[in-house]
This record gives structure tokens, C-alpha cells and sequence, in this order.
RNA sequence: CGGGGCAUAGCGCAGCUUGGUAGCGCGUCUGGUUCGGGACCAGAAGGUCGCAGGUUCAAAUCCUGUUGCCCCGACCA
């Protein structure tokens, strides 16, 4: 392709609506424009760089056993009805009525779809087990799309769904899967850790992330450097190895003692006035949990994780109490709350369970107790892991210190179980001629958002550095002068050699300074520039630079195609 | 939905306080000179000032409403 021809409209200045540098850079470099919040166009170099992470996905799909279908966007109401999940997925979905004023969901994802048409054409366990994806535009009205490409209205998605006779044969496909995914972010070159995960609104039983390490990642991995351990933050259990706080053992019970705490309210606050660790404070929350008040209880230099808390209470909406809630429920203001005496059901971090002679809240503006021990002074429902893991801690597998970093969600793996085969009764006859219901995995890649994360972990000042994997082209051929004719001469040469080798190269023919077309060169991020200049031509040399590299090589003209041709063929391997 | 901010030429911005001919840089077009990291000179095109209403002789500017976009929190690929 010649960049005269090609339509990439790169911008010297950064769109002052974006954020973050892969939505920064996909703007400057001409990739994508937006069409309105969330909603994107992809442009050529996009839209070559999209189908190089589809064919990944595809080869490995295909090889795990996946047979790739398409399925409707427009979906009826009554099927996400039968699902129950019409009114649960909310605002979340587009909806839309046709002529008949009949109405219909634009897909947010194909559970409902599949489920449907595989239960109207397996009937018997000879037909599974079944692996079936799609690669397709899904839509989901986010309530706050951000970021560019990775939190958008719509974005492109691949969705596969396995269907088995058991459960042995889920976990047989689920491990394919993941095994597929391990492959598919290696190939495109990413840095990534495969996580445990929350099920979240899907459900099912278990569940796995595959996690782009980037700093303006929205979610937070918890990692062993020692050993494979990886975790969602949202489920990393918290407390391995012994007791965290268990100083105090043999410290004998201390009298409860109300005490005046005047204008005392923070946790830093009220540490400071009695001249304690914060961990010697109880940290008391007040939440909604389907509309009912219940209290959180954790140490005071520790964070409530609200994936376990809902879990563990089982609800479906958890909020943080406010100031007015709080008066009425616990008679206090926040900032003097606590377990004492109050007659609201007490979830207590485990960490806390050893007796320690805490300091919390009396229920009272301006008071604290001191000497507090659970057990003796309150009694929590439970005593159960809540709180979210904190750098430093022991691993669970090895006992490691932890560590932690932000991350960007590409993919994630479930196991559904019959859920939907349930609630769609798709069913199917076994050898023994018994009813069953399918057992169901879903597997979700962001294509789109892939291309993103792909970015945030690959630039510099100057642009993007695409992995070969996916760059939209390998190679960018620059003549320094468009004037003079033998660089255009050469340059054009090679051009045509690079095409007969099958390789993906731009000719930049543009009537432009060299300068310009160095920059446009990074800014769009193809891996290999071939620069054709008078000093170097006149020994019969090109140059060659590749974009991650600060060096220059010196390559004789006659073999520069089978030269490049074997650079691109060993970094495949 | 709650909180904060922005809307003026393709992009980045000024002008608004104190109403009076709509500006600057970049980009674009024409001609010329240039040509190893976003050149220079000369000329040109391009704007219902987000939209609607109001105040006024007069509104980008003041008032009211509305829409869109961005950022921070609960959702997720």
C-alpha cells in the first residue's frame, strides 16, 4: 500500500477528549474516530489491525474444537425472558421496538441466542459436546463509556459457548478453552496474567480472567512473584499464613471503657488522639444490602471488599449508608460507630476474631469504646473473610509476600453449568435414555478492547510500537527526498520485492519532508522502517530500524526482501 | 444516576468579566523556495460561536431551558 492512497488522517495534537494513551494515540494516529460516546469507526490501519487479533482467535478457536457461527444482533424479548434476564440486565440494554412495536434487545451477549438453538436441534448426547463462537459487534449502553476503545457501547467481542453431557466434559472444554486464551494473548504478544475471577451476574461456578498489565487498567490483579498465583483483587482471599494482627496473644481482656473522643472522627483521627496503630481500631460500616442495614466490621487500616460482602450475604444491590442512615439505624453520625450494643446483624472481617482490646465507635457522636473484644462485647453473625488483600501479605500457595498491579480485563472464561440449560430447558437424552440438562461454559474475548490494551503496553513519546503479531503493517518503506528520483527509484524496488516475499509493507510516496514521515512512521507503529538515503544508497544500503530499537542496520540492497523476510519468519518462529 | 468540567473553523485554543465588524497556532488549497526527525515565503478557502427561547437598537458575550462530550464513583469484554 502507498500512504499517498492509504486513509489514515493522523493529527499533530492530542483530541482534548481523550484520556488515556491508547485512546490518545488512536486518534493522533488515525485508527479510530468516535461516532458518539462509545461508539467508534474503525479506519484502515484499525481495521487491519482487528483482523490480525480475529485470526488469532479464530486459528485457536478452531483448534481447540470450535466451529465459528454467526448470530443475530437484533434479539426477541421473549427469549431473554424465558432467561429471566429481560429486567435483570436493566439499562444495560439496548432495546428497541420494530413496526408491530414487538420488542427487541440489541445483543449485549448470546447466552439466550445459543441456548435456544442448540436446545431446538440436540436431542441427543451423540450430538456433544458442542463448541460454538461468534466474532461480532455486541452493545451494552454502559453507563459510563470511557476510555476509547476500552469501555465502549459498542465494541467487537468474540463469544464462544461449549455445551457438554456432564460435568467432566465442561471442565475438559473449559480447560481447552483457557489453554486457547494462554495462546491467543502470547501470539499477539501481550503481557498478561490468567486470574481467578468473580462470577458476577453470569454466574456458574468457576471462572478465570485473562489480565493486560497496564497502569490505567480499571481492575487490580493480586500476584505471587514468587509463584503462578493470580487473582482478581475482587476475590483474592485475604489472611493466609497466621493470624495478622496476633501480638496480642496472651494479652489478657481489658475492661470496656466508654471515652469523651470530642471532634474525633477518622480512623486517622481517632488512632492519632489515642496514640495507637490504626490497626488497633474496629473499622464499622454501614450498608444497604437489598434494602436492609447490616455492619461491616473490619480493622481500621483495612478496605471492605463489596464483591465478598455481597457474596457472602447473598444480596443482589450492596451500598455504603448514608450520614442520615447511619443516625437512624445506629443513633451516631459516622465517625462514632460501632458493634456494641447495636442490634443490627454484624459482619466481622476474620481477621478481627482474635480478642485484641480494639477501639471503636460507642454509638454516639463525640464517644469511643475502649478494650473491645468480640465475643465478649458483640456478637457478629460471622466471622468471614471481607476485606480486600493488601500488598505484603502471604500467598496462599507459597506464602510469598504479595503483590499487586492494575490490569485491563481482555478476556474471561466461566463455567455456567446448567443456569441457562435450566431456565431454557435445553435438554438432551444421555445413553441411557435419561432427560438432561446441558452443562454450559461461556468464553469471552474483547477484540476491540484488546487492540487498546495492546497499545497501553506498547509506546513511546513518539507513538505506537505495535507487536509484529498485530501490526497493521510490517514494514514502512521512507525515501528521505521525494525529489530525488534514485531513492524513489530503490525505494519503489524494494517495495515491489517486499510484495513478491508476502510481506505487509507501506511505501511512503508522500511529497513531504522526511521529517513528517519519520514521525507519521512512529506515531502509527509499524515494526520495521526501511529508510532509503543518499548516504547509504551510495554504498548500495538501506537502512533498517525497527520501532522498539534505537540501532540502525546497514543492509546491502540486493538482499534487504529475504533479509526482512527472515527477520519477520523467526520472530513467528 | 450523583459530583466536577467543557462546548467558538478539521485539530488545539483565545475572545465572554465590562454586549458593538469572530480571532490565533496547526492542518487544508494555490504558487515558489526547500528536503535525514512535524520547513520557509506569498496568497486563499473554511465558522448558523452546540441547540432553543428571552433581555437589548445590538448577544459568542447577559438570563432561562435543553442537548452533546469529557473526568471521578456503582457495571463489564
Amino acid at each position: 500500500m502507498k500512504t499517498s492512497e492509504l486513509f489514515f488522517p493522523t493529527l499533530r495534537e492530542v483530541p482534548s477528549e481523550a484520556e488515556i494513551v491508547s485512546h490518545q494515540l488512536l486518534l493522533r494516529a488515525g485508527y479510530i474516530r468516535k461516532a458518539s460516546g462509545g461508539v467508534y469507526s474503525y479506519l484502515p490501519l484499525a481495521n487491519r489491525v482487528l483482523k490480525k487479533i480475529m485470526q488469532i482467535v479464530r486459528e485457536e478457536m478452531d483448534m481447540a474444537g470450535g466451529q465459528e457461527i454467526m448470530m443475530p444482533i437484533i434479539q426477541p424479548k421473549e427469549l431473554w425472558e424465558q432467561s429471566g434476564r429481560w429486567e435483570v440486565y436493566g439499562d444495560e440494554m439496548f432495546r428497541l421496538s420494530d413496526r408491530h412495536e414487538r420488542l427487541f434487545a440489541l445483543g449485549p451477549t448470546h447466552e439466550e441466542i445459543i441456548t435456544s438453538l442448540v436446545n431446538a436441534d440436540v436431542y441427543s448426547y451423540r450430538d456433544l459436546p458442542l463448541l460454538l463462537y461468534q466474532i461480532q459487534n455486541k452493545y451494552r449502553d454502559e453507563i459510563r463509556p470511557r476510555f476509547g476503545l476500552i469501555r465502549g457501547r459498542e465494541f467487537i467481542m468474540k463469544d464462544a459457548y461449549s455445551f457438554d453431557e456432564d460435568y467432566e466434559g465442561l471442565e475438559t472444554n473449559y480447560q481447552k478453552m483457557m489453554d486457547a486464551y494462554n495462546r491467543v494473548f502470547t501470539r499477539i504478544g501481550l503481557r498478561y496474567r490468567m486470574v481467578e475471577a468473580d462470577n458476577g451476574a453470569i454466574g456458574g461456578t468457576e471462572s478465570h480472567e485473562f489480565m493486560v498489565l497496564a497502569e490505567s487498567g480499571e481492575n487490580t490483579v493480586v500476584y505471587c512473584p514468587n509463584c503462578n498465583y493470580a487473582s482478581n483483587l475482587e476475590i483474592a482471599a485475604a489472611g493466609n499464613g497466621e493470624k495478622a494482627g496476633s501480638a496480642s496473644n496472651g494479652t489478657s481482656l481489658l475492661p470496656l471503657q466508654k471515652t469523651a473522643t470530642p471532634g474525633q472522627k477518622s480512623i486517622k483521627d481517632v488512632a492519632a488522639f489515642f496514640k495507637v496503630p490504626e490497626a488497633k481500631l474496629l473499622k464499622t460500616l454501614l450498608l444497604i444490602a437489598d434494602g436492609e442495614p447490616v455492619i461491616a466490621l473490619l480493622r481500621g487500616d483495612r478496605e471492605l471488599n463489596e464483591i465478598k460482602m455481597k457474596r457472602l450475604l447473598r444480596c443482589g444491590v450492596l451500598l455504603m449508608a448514608g450520614d442520615t442512615e447511619a443516625k437512624q439505624y445506629c443513633g451516631a453520625g459516622f465517625g462514632s460507630l460501632g458493634p456494641v450494643g447495636i442490634s443490627l446483624p454484624v459482619y466481622a472481617d476474620k481477621e478481627i476474631e482474635t480478642p485484641e482490646n480494639l477501639i471503636c465507635g460507642a454509638n454516639e457522636d463525640g464517644f469511643h469504646y475502649v478494650n473491645v473484644n468480640a465475643g465478649r462485647d458483640f456478637t457478629p453473625v460471622v466471622f468471614e473473610d471481607i476485606r480486600n488483600v493488601t500488598d505484603g501479605e502471604p500467598c496462599p500457595l507459597c506464602s510469598s509476600p504479595l503483590a499487586s498491579a492494575r490490569s485491563i480485563e481482555v478476556g474471561q472464561i466461566f463455567k455456567l453449568g446448567v443456569k441457562y440449560s435450566e431456565a431454557m430447558e435445553a435438554v438432551f437424552l444421555n445413553k441411557e435414555g435419561v432427560s438432561r440438562k446441558m452443562v454450559m461454559g461461556s468464553y469471552g474475548i474483547g477484540v476491540s478492547r484488546t487492540m487498546a490494551a495492546a497499545v497501553e503496553q506498547n509506546y513511546d513519546e513518539n507513538g505506537i510500537v505495535w507487536p509484529l503479531a498485530i501490526a497493521p503493517y510490517q514494514v514502512i518503506i521512507v525515501p528521505v527526498n521525494s525529489k530525488n528520483e534514485e531513492q524513489i527509484k530503490t525505494a519503489g524496488d524494494i517495495y515491489e520485492r517486499l510484495l513478491k516475499q508476502k510481506i505487509e509493507v507501506l511505501f511512503d510516496d508522500r511529497d513531504e519532508r522526511p521529517g513528517v514521515k519519520f514521525k507519521d512512521a512512529d506515531l502509527i507503529g509499524i515494526p520495521l522502517r526501511i529508510t532509503i538515503g543518499p548516504k547509504s544508497l551510495q554504498a548500495g544500503r538501506v537502512e533498517l530500524k525497527k520501532r522498539w530499537l534505537d540501532e540502525i542496520e546497514l543492509i546491502d540492497i540486493s538482499v534487504i526482501d529475504s533479509y526482512v523476510a527472515d527477520l519477520l519468519q523467526s520472530d513467528k518462529k
